[in-house]
DNA sequence: ACAACCCTGACATATACTGTCAGGGGTATC
DNA sequence: GATACCCCTGACAGTATATGTCAGGGTTGT
């Protein structure tokens, strides 16, 4: 629907303070770049203040649009840090989404807060697991399984440097201070099992989508330990 | 054009008190009744709070402002990790603070998005620097003192256990795997300094704030890395 | 029971959108 | 003043989308 692309150009403009150009928005869109000068001219007609300049890119006037939505200092900063961890522990594309997100965010707010603090000096950097770019290779694809419900087929690589093959159901991930972990139903195992994300050597979805079941979900999961967890 | 005419309904909808019917909506337009019976199906699957009623006719909730604040499945994944990383690595209050927020962004969803991903499996834990609670008591007072530029007074035990005092600037917070870092301009060094916060001995403010100045700013202390960081 | 609505599906037609190809021209940097 | 990046426009064919028409079903309020 080009309507929807419309919006999120609009949100892209916004999220970004640095000018966009046409063929990253083509990209990230997928579609031509003939496409988005056409729907810039799009976008200019109906008056939302964007403009391109040649050599630079695309840029937006901010506050464009936007309901005011409220964040106390307090809560700015959690914003903040959040979003820098997500992206220190995260892979790039979680990165760049948590960069997004949190741009978003900024834009909405009341002009004399967001003055004030655009530029919190609050940051976040890791080095475990994250050396190794690559041992988070799947972690994109986890995320997007987990919220389609899709079964899917793992070759996983144990602690103890076992090789094994898996059909799971993925119900959640989490991220500890050294790894990530995917929990999920094991079909091979008819239990629950976790896997580390940095040990999995390959991942193939197998078509299927599962229902969450009782007794197979993550909530029944937790519930398995004494006292029971947070979450 | 669609677009111009689902904008052209939305402000109809918002000048009326009273509700429309799609039949009056539809003459003004110069479209068939079918077709406005698709533009309202499109525009609450956009998150515009407009609703039919049989026997009445259209009406749309008042102050609304197009379009609500629009996050991508990948955006929530990063908002919802990130607050979950910032409850796990920050002391109590910072996660409160990112819970409250969350709710906040969630709330703001269009009421499709958000059912769908009111409860996404993705979690954080940490046991580095948690362990015991107490060495983030500086946490929240030094998050207050870098956003009103407060001067400090510190007593600080080094990693080789010396004690000193310091009068400084906080210039930044970093949270890296093991600790939280403040990094800072030391009046007494009259250079840049860092101080984990968790041997961070007590702290009180001078009373005192001190203004930005350039080559005492966190800019330039990056600026003393080479190669530069990414802040 | 009735009138006045909202809402949905199916289907053929018209319209708008899209990618591709082929240009023109401005801006910043060295 | 070359070069690398950009924005921008026209034309055209193929495809996706939107639309009107027809034919229903269902809810609300009187």
């Amino acid at each position: 629907m080009r309507l929807l692309r419309l919006f999120s150009i609009l949100d892209r403009l916004r999220a970004r303070r640095h000018p966009i150009s046409a063929e990253t928005l083509a990209r990230d869109m997928g579609v031509s770049l003939r496409t988005i000068y056409r729907d810039m001219a799009t976008l200019q007609e109906m008056g939302a203040p964007v403009r391109g300049e040649a050599g630079i890119g695309y840029q937006i006037e901010k506050g464009y649009f936007l309901p005011p939505l409220h964040f106390d200092p307090d809560e700015l900063d959690a914003l903040i840090i959040g979003t820098e961890l997500a992206a220190a522990r995260g892979d790039q594309h979680l990165g760049d989404a948590a960069e997004r997100a949190r741009a978003k965010m900024i834009a909405v707010l009341p002009d004399h807060i967001r003055d004030k603090h655009r530029d919190l000096p609050l940051y976040a950097y890791s080095a475990l697991g994250k050396a190794d770019e690559d041992n988070l290779t799947f972690l994109t694809p986890l995320r997007t399984a987990l919220r389609q419900h899709d079964k899917l087929m793992i070759s996983y690589l144990d602690l103890k440097d076992q090789p094994s093959q898996r059909t799971v159901r993925p119900l959640a991930l989490t991220v500890f201070d050294r790894a990530w972990l995917l929990t999920s139903w094991c079909e091979k195992a008819n239990d629950f099992r976790n896997f580390r994300v940095d040990r999995i050597q390959s991942l193939t979805t197998t078509g299927e989508t599962f229902r969450p079941e009782p007794g197979k979900l993550y909530n029944d999961y937790v519930k398995t330990f004494n006292p029971p967890e947070k979450h």
